[in-house]
DNA sequence: CAGAAAAACAAACGACTGTTTGCTTTATAC
DNA sequence: GTATAAAGCAAACAGTCGTTTGTTTTTCTG
């Protein structure tokens, strides 16, 4: 009954494997990259990375996985620092924003990486992805607004624009991911004014 | 010197391989979508293709173009009915979401595959698309706005959550697309009141 | 130091990839 | 009606894919 358990290795590679598959699939997508990339950017044989994951789809989960704890940490951390609605939102969105488009490769596969192109992980993807979005929508629904205003429609148009943004944006612009966000933000907070 | 050129057979199935493949590119993604699939969809062998389109990354090209015409259309013919700034914006804005989510598959192609994930095509792709979202800034920039109105924000802001929405939108929902498109519009609007 | 588990190597499996080549069928043009 | 070009078939090319299996090396544990 002794069940011989031993701690990870010191020398062991995983965290490179993690960080490897990232960039990879932050930049070609995941059914660009193969198995053999992730290999050789790590610096180890094809069938090495079977030690660490059972398929290439639990390769991108645990990706995945590390990407939205990043994001919903940081997105966090900056709503925690304000107490009026609307700057948590913004604070929100700027933090959200700055995670994908500056703090690195797993944030931005969580929103690159569509999880219908992965049949085998897709409802894991999404439960993940929904975990994470209804943190606007708490902070949507305490926005002190008219009874008109659609709030899905608002934190839907929010998300979108942001997430888009990954597609136009460019590093060496003027525009920071700081002032993009605050300029979503503004051209819906000036509408909801009485 | 006597060049025979010959009209197009009648029975020629150019069309019906368009179309198979914008499906498929639609479905699965450019990467996921093998030229063995389209040829099956469409009942022939794979080296048929190579009759019509001398690559994988010619044939997207050519349903890319295709997407690019029909959106621009759509576009164009709803602005036409209308003479108001904020009303042209709005007819804009409903045709293209209409157009991704509710004309077919290959204006989602336009949108759906990253000009960057085919590197032999990128060019190409990202000059179609252009051209098309150069309508949007022109009817931003007829808008009658305040001085201090980012029109660049605006008009990202627009376009991106209308793009992202391929991403959550239904067909079942009781939101169509026509509403989704207004409802931004209109959380826009309201801002740039005087 | 001995034993065991962790981590990786080495090599291959069959299936699938985009593409090419030569040959055949068939609608069109004169 | 017959030459001719359009369209597609049939079969294969070399390369890559995700994955498996057996073995070896290396670190930790008692």
């Amino acid at each position: 009954m002794s069940e011989t358990q031993r701690l990870p290795r010191s020398d062991n590679r995983l965290k490179l494997v993690l960080d490897e598959a990232a960039r990879l699939f932050r930049e070609k997508g995941y059914a660009a990259t193969s198995m053999r990339d992730i290999a050789a950017a790590a610096g180890m044989l094809p069938g090495s990375l079977y030690y660490h994951f059972t398929a290439k789809e639990d390769l991108l989960v645990a990706v995945y996985e590390e990407g939205v704890r990043l994001i919903t940490e940081k997105v966090q951390a900056a709503v925690a620092r304000h107490e009026r609605p609307w700057e948590r939102l913004e604070a929100a969105a700027v933090a959200h924003l700055e995670a994908l488009l500056k703090t690195g490769d797993y944030a931005l596969v969580v929103i690159r990486v569509l999880p219908r192109d992965v049949p085998g992980a897709a409802a894991r993807l999404l439960r993940l992805r929904d975990r994470y979005e209804r943190l606007f929508a708490e902070l949507v629904a305490a926005l002190p607004l008219p009874a008109e205003t659609d709030r899905d429609a608002l934190r839907l148009m929010l998300l979108g624009s942001l997430n888009w943004s990954q597609h136009w944006f460019r590093e060496d612009g003027r525009a920071t991911p700081r002032a993009i966000a605050r300029s979503y933000i503004r051209l819906l907070r000036e509408a909801q004014k009485p």
